[in-house]
DNA sequence: GATGAATGAGTCTTCATTCAT
DNA sequence: CATGAATGAAGACTCATTCAT
């Protein structure tokens, strides 16, 4: 019976050791039950049994399935967010080329296709169709373009951009190599990962710098 | 008893033009319920009903709602496909810039956005899900990309190619415009379309053009 | 939609030949369906398909799906009747020992275990759960066990019979072979159908004889 | 997108008292149909409604309704089973008669079919289809064979027993009982019973006794 | 008479969520 | 707070039978 959330229960703030600690457990259930099933696959029973607590309990924790799903996903994307975020501190981009450094961000975002590539699926399949997941991707990612917004001032104070428009720039080029992959590596692909690593550290190269 | 798996239903090869007209409105049917509500949120009885049928009908035709929605994606995606090989043509590049036929090949991929966006939403809902879905999505591409690899080839032979590997670049910036294209337009963004489609543009003819 | 039968069509008889040969057609798909699916397993349309014929024609020549099966079981039943009659006529018996003529009911009993063994399998399935199919198989082995007290009269004119009740015996040792016939021809059995065939033999022999 | 195969639900095992309830709540609602209505004829809902609880709940404990069948079945054959052995036992055959004896089996055998009939009807409905059934009746009439076997042994050592090869002997007069009993309990029939018994006995005694 | 498309009630089964213990 | 039994709406799919062509 899907009753839509009406009355309004109090969940628990995990004040307490044991509480958080539980609350720890469903998340660790969980991802792993959405990494090896996919979210519609997995059912919540299967959580509470991989939790080691019962069905009930688990929603002490949480609204419900879906948001459960939602802070894993916000947990996943923040990971690479901050990841990415690191790899573009300008320090680190001291003493490299600008091209070397282009291709540090590729790396870094093509590594992070590896955290949780189970969950980045289970995110794009629900992209496009709940406004809340679209909302988490979009908050954190801007933090990410933030960081590249930031990175492409610097190298404009340095009359090494190419480009204008900034913010825009940052956009395109985030899109397009978080997509190139996803693509290679949430899935099989017939192209090299090698190739199109180098591929598109060209283009953007080409594109940014001058 | 029941045995679902043993026997296998016929489906109807619409030998009278009626069958043909109701295999039609399935269709329709379906597509307007994809289309407004989702795949998930789409059951047999709302098909059946907007088709004015019984849902029995629709299996005469079907062997599930899910391959319904497999012909139907099929259907978009071919006419994404060839709409987009129509603009690659290389007769139509005749006496134009290589700058402008590279915005042209952008712009009719963004155009190919507006062709049944729900449809496109489900697609990429099931890309990394279904594995007949991600087969039929890679099928057709391999089409348009064959084309944009002839495109470039003629350009290579004209010496204005700056790239070596026609097929991952090809590869590169189909996915990049492609995915630029489906986030703006298939959901909402704070980017502007137009500046984006210019900085694609700028991106993929620095990328590909001496 | 099973409505339950109440407008009556009027069947057709088969005066013409091509009629005669359709409904010859329609009851060989079934019977070849039954004797492979089983009756529940089976639908119309595969009867149909099989019959090369459409399905609605089917109802052309039979009220329903059961009445197929009730004509063709009725059909199984008197052959296994007719065969085994003719098996118990007297004349056969002449100049052999009443031994060896009990043993030759009862081979001809298990013989008759061949004869579309799918149908008989259907048979039981129906027996205790639908009057109709009883009482068919009531009707025939009533003339078999008029055959069966026949010979034993015969038998006792000759002074040769140990029972009073001729009737009962039949009875009784016509539902004993019976079953033990069926259960070891129609299912696969750790019992040695020779040994089951002697013992069975000796018993009815000892009972009837003097 | 439901997968029904992947997944594997957990049956619930009765931990707590009321579960143990529900359960049987749910096997005494499911006889009540059965012996009434018959298998085919008993839907899921008509077993939850007989046992006061949700559709659902049902699942929690069998896996599908042929699974209730089959416990159920099981039950009953094991009762019969049980009575047939206890009836059989060497020490409540001291001090009667061998032909007395004989007539007690048949008795008992007869006795039987009056434990739950309609279950012994769809007994025999799946026998010949359904190899788990036909394996759980054979199974269980394998230690009443054993009993007989047993009982015919005791016989034989004490030199009364006519025939030579026990199991087969054992089979066949089980069979015959069996079926006699069945065919004259189970359903209709213009034989009398107790003529039947005595005759069945009197050729069962003849069989097996010097 | 034949055809085969259409019907739609009926069935099983699932699972997120609630709530009595 | 935890438990896990109970819920029941919801959904996919089947198939004997009818009936328009």
């Amino acid at each position: 019976m899907k009753k839509t959330a009406a009355r309004k229960r109090v969940l628990r703030t995990p004040k307490q050791a044991r509480s958080r600690r539980t609350r720890e457990k469903v998340l660790n259930a969980a991802i792993s039950c959405f990494e090896e099933l996919g979210y519609d696959e997995t059912n919540t029973a299967e959580i509470a049994r991989r939790a080691h607590i019962a069905v009930g309990s688990l929603y002490g924790y949480f609204k419900d399935k879906r948001e459960i799903l939602l802070e894993l996903l916000d947990g996943t994307i923040r990971q690479i967010a901050e990841y990415t975020i690191r790899e573009l501190e300008p320090e680190a981009w001291k003493g490299r080329s600008h091209k070397a450094n282009i291709r540090r961000v590729i790396d870094a975002l093509f590594h992070t296709r590896h955290f949780n590539p189970g969950m980045q699926r289970i995110l794009w399949e629900r992209y496009f169709k709940d406004p809340q997941f679209h909302e988490a991707v979009t908050d954190i990612e801007a933090r990410v373009r933030g960081a590249l917004v930031h990175l492409l001032s610097v190298l404009k104070s340095d009359g090494h951009l190419r480009i204008r428009d900034v913010d825009t720039a940052a956009f395109v080029v985030y899109t397009a190599i978080e997509w190139t992959a996803s693509r290679l590596i949430l899935s099989e692909s017939e192209v090299a990962i090698d190739d199109a690593v180098a591929a598109t550290s060209d283009m953007v190269g080409r594109f940014l710098l001058k």
